[in-house]
DNA sequence: GACGAATGCAACTGCAATTGTTACGTAAAG
DNA sequence: CTTTACGTAACAATTGCAGTTGCATTCGTC
């Protein structure tokens, strides 16, 4: 795989659910369908339980679903669930110590306007809930 | 460094240069004055200079410069310039032969939301130029 | 014309993040 | 108790990017 997959992954699978919420699916099935391993999908799934968007069973009957209905599951929540802060860099710089007195200032606008950016993407995505990412019809739901 | 360490870059940069327009700055001077090396300066300000936004000119009295006026560069046409693609996976999946035939559905269909999400993220950017991105006052642009 | 200063570019190294993989522990159903 | 599945840790492989070096090129200046 590669960039963004975690994301593209989340959306899949979750797509997949909306369709089908009381289905049980395990880890093996959605990685194959996705094309990728078990421990990688728990690892993202894991996640999105972490926020509430998902719950797990473990044992014989075991494996995912939704944990609340698919009309209330956002972009915004998937997105913030995986923590990926795409525009701010995620931490803090350590403040690399410039010489130019006014630096930490124009730094700080920067950070403010990337900051800014990053709110309104979410706001954006907010508006868009899984129920409305999803093809009329798909061979693995109907399976 | 770190992430989005090309974007801060040239916002850096280009906020400085908003300041001083006709002021030439060799990639010696960017670069000791953000703490990196010449070498990746004129990489991330060759990309702006690609898409029209800097001048860079050879031999003993070059350097670079704005292209045009610093009220009309925005932080789009800088997105744009390091094509970084934040949320749309920036080239195509090799198409992985996935089983289910209606999942290039699903696929075509997450692309279209990211891409949608992405073209939002670009019109907000439009609406701040550089010169927004700017303290008043600065040590190097004084110097 | 020769020299110095600057960009342009290619190759390489080193580092960090991510993915993929294996292995093992744990919990639940049969 | 066996099977199934999640939970997690540890490791290898890959990738992307910053940093670095080196060299060709181009333009001013002497």
């Amino acid at each position: 795989m590669k960039r963004n997959s975690r994301l593209s992954l989340a959306l899949h699978t979750l797509s997949h659910m909306a369709a089908e919420p009381d289905r049980m699916r395990t880890s093996a099935d959605i990685a194959e369908h996705a094309g990728t391993n078990p421990v990688v999908v728990r690892r993202v799934l894991g996640k999105l339980r972490e926020a509430g968007l998902l719950t797990s069973e473990k044992g014989h009957a075991g494996g995912w679903k939704l944990a609340r209905p698919a009309h209330e599951i956002t972009l915004a929540d998937i997105y913030l669930a995986l923590d990926e802060r795409l525009v701010s860099g995620n931490g803090g710089d350590p403040a690399p110590a410039l010489q130019c007195s006014v630096e930490s200032g124009l730094q700080a606008r920067v950070s403010e306007v990337l900051h800014d950016i990053e709110a309104n993407l979410v706001e954006r995505l907010r508006e868009t809930t899984i129920t409305d990412v999803h093809p009329s019809t798909c061979s693995y739901c109907a399976s």
